[in-house]
DNA sequence: GACTTATATAAGCATATACTTAAATAATGC
DNA sequence: GCATTATTTAAGTATATGCTTATATAAGTC
């Protein structure tokens, strides 16, 4: 499955919005996405799965709980995906003002 | 379909690609992308309808021939989608950055 | 107008995936 | 250690999608 497919379904992009926050525990998860979406705890858990495979979920163990967080690389592969078109919309920049907007140099402190 | 599960198919992507530089003749796609995958002309013409379809890419006739371009809107969609997550991998830009680097403002004349 | 070229559509099939219920695993509280 | 809570995994099924071949549509050529 690629990232695209990942995304592609609803319930793990809902669940990835929730996560872009905060980590949440899996049955926090779980039950707002049963009220949203009306599919059961397994179903959730499943999706769960498909988000820590392909990488866009890390889980930890605290107790009883998994606390479920967010993990940015395929995002940001799709993001570099994009870049061949945004050309389109984004108005042309000069080289200082990409080098800012997309963020390739680490600044030592902002201004 | 949702616009990820479009850009889920790697044929699709690829004639997106394709497309990101130029219009094409749907032959011309079908040329390369049956070299590439080794499916069916009227497979890739099914996947040209699907980009149709969703938004992501237009057609004109040209005699015989039908001219293939593509459409951003859902591209930009997916971008807009992102932006939830871009604080993760962006550093925080000051106001003034961000309304240059996401181009937000008609700007008359670059400096 | 028949023939060829360019492209789309139809029909049918195979496979992947998203769900279900049931059961397994693991930690917590008594 | 037994019951309870939290979560995952297993097994089975339905449906969507991506392919195939065959056919339809439309324009260009003689």
């Amino acid at each position: 499955m690629h990232a695209f497919d990942v995304l592609g379904d609803p319930v793990r992009r809902r669940i990835l919005e929730l996560l872009a926050d905060d980590e949440r525990a899996a049955g926090a998860i779980a039950e707002i996405i049963q009220r949203e979406f009306a599919i059961s705890q397994a179903a959730v858990s499943q999706h769960l799965k498909v988000l820590r495979d392909y990488g866009f979920a890390r889980v930890r163990r605290e107790g009883a709980r998994r606390l479920y967080g967010v993990e940015t690389a395929p995002l940001r592969d799709i993001d570099a995906w994009l870049d061949r078109f945004r050309h389109f919309w984004e108005p042309k920049l000069d080289a200082l003002a990409t080098e800012i907007a997309r963020g390739k140099k680490k600044r030592k402190k902002p201004a």
